[in-house]
DNA sequence: TATCTTTGTTAGTGAACATTCACTTACATA
DNA sequence: TATGTAAGTGAATGTTCACTAACAAAGATA
């Protein structure tokens, strides 16, 4: 776990709030100072350089998002619930922090560097790791069907949750993704079940 | 139906190839004018931005699909034949050229104008406007689930494709995807016949 | 009290970018 | 032969970018 400095997370929410609000070409070292309030060269006093933050960033997420998904589920709750807990947590996170999906979802920022890529890939197995037991067991218990295999399962989830967050951030947040991602929910889960 | 040069279609598809093999921060006029073998100024005698030019692609990209998705669904087959038939036309045209898959699924060309913007999501309708009319027939005669709205189920299929596709661009389209995309059709398939 | 350390400032840097300029060359047509 | 045009050139434009150097003030520490 990364130590980051109360100045550092500032940052890193300021960098959040530009994505969302301008995109990934708005996330320049001007506009962060300017949402920050002070001069471009005091973000150099707590970051080495702007590809830092961005990793920094996403790293950050990636760990929250690992506990966050740790607690979100009961074990001893049924695979449905836990499959519903799973996504009703993430669509809540989302909804509270939009500019965290551009920055994941984002794939221009994959190109810029070979760390940035490694940090969205991190944050998509970090998904996977808490979503692959779930439809295993669901299917080992029955609740999920045996016609496919976990793999072909998680993608087909994993594609459509990708796809509700791309309309959403398309639409420029306009729909509710709690109440959107809910009625998505309950029509993979319809075709899920055996 | 757009009028293009001959000069015109090759820098659209050297702008395809350098989206390719540089990503998106590379697709520069001085590359660009690299890739075609003439100095940067004369690009502006073909095209009066460069914002013209990956509108151009877009656009050209979209009528192009338009007519092959037309062509590629034999109307005398069953809805499982169509809908086959639909995504092995897209996936044998990505394997094709794999740089058309950045051009279409790059968040990041989404951010720098209102008309690419629309050029992107014109695509995503023209894919749709041929997957619709299968997926509604395939329902009412019963090859397809009725358990769930066209709608949803549309969505769970292009949610497939686009993370599909996501998968392969990240892997620097690495593994075949016209066998990987059949076996992710498959699964697909599976799952939604009732 | 003297001196670091931290965190900020102003004022720059060179590089990259899309675009424009005046000008040239090759060729078709009247 | 004269003239218009399509398609090229090299050199420059202004802007934006991430980043840096030199300095200042406040507090902590010795």
């Amino acid at each position: 776990m990364k130590v980051i400095s109360d100045r550092q997370l500032e940052i890193i929410e300021s960098a959040g709030r530009i994505l969302t609000n301008s995109g990934l070409s708005g996330l320049t070292t001007k506009n962060l100072a300017k949402e920050m309030g002070f001069s471009e060269a005091a973000i150099y006093r707590h970051f080495a350089s702007k590809e830092a933050i961005i990793i920094a960033m996403l790293e950050f997420l990636g760990e929250d998002m690992d506990q966050r998904l740790g607690a979100a589920v009961d074990a001893n709750s049924s695979s449905e619930e836990k499959f519903r807990a799973l996504f009703k947590n993430q669509f809540k996170f989302f909804s509270a922090n939009p500019h965290f999906v551009v920055a994941v979802f984002s794939d221009g920022l994959l190109e810029e560097s070979g760390k940035i890529n490694q940090a969205i890939l991190n944050i998509m197995q970090v998904k996977m790791k808490h979503l692959m037991p779930i439809v295993i067991e669901g299917q080992q218990n029955g609740a999920f069907t045996q016609s496919i295999t976990p793999d072909e399962l998680v993608h087909i989830i994993m594609g459509s949750f990708r796809l509700q967050m791309f309309k959403w951030r398309i639409s420029n947040f306009q729909f509710d993704i709690q109440r959107n991602g809910q009625n998505m929910l309950e029509a993979l889960l319809t075709i899920i079940k055996p």
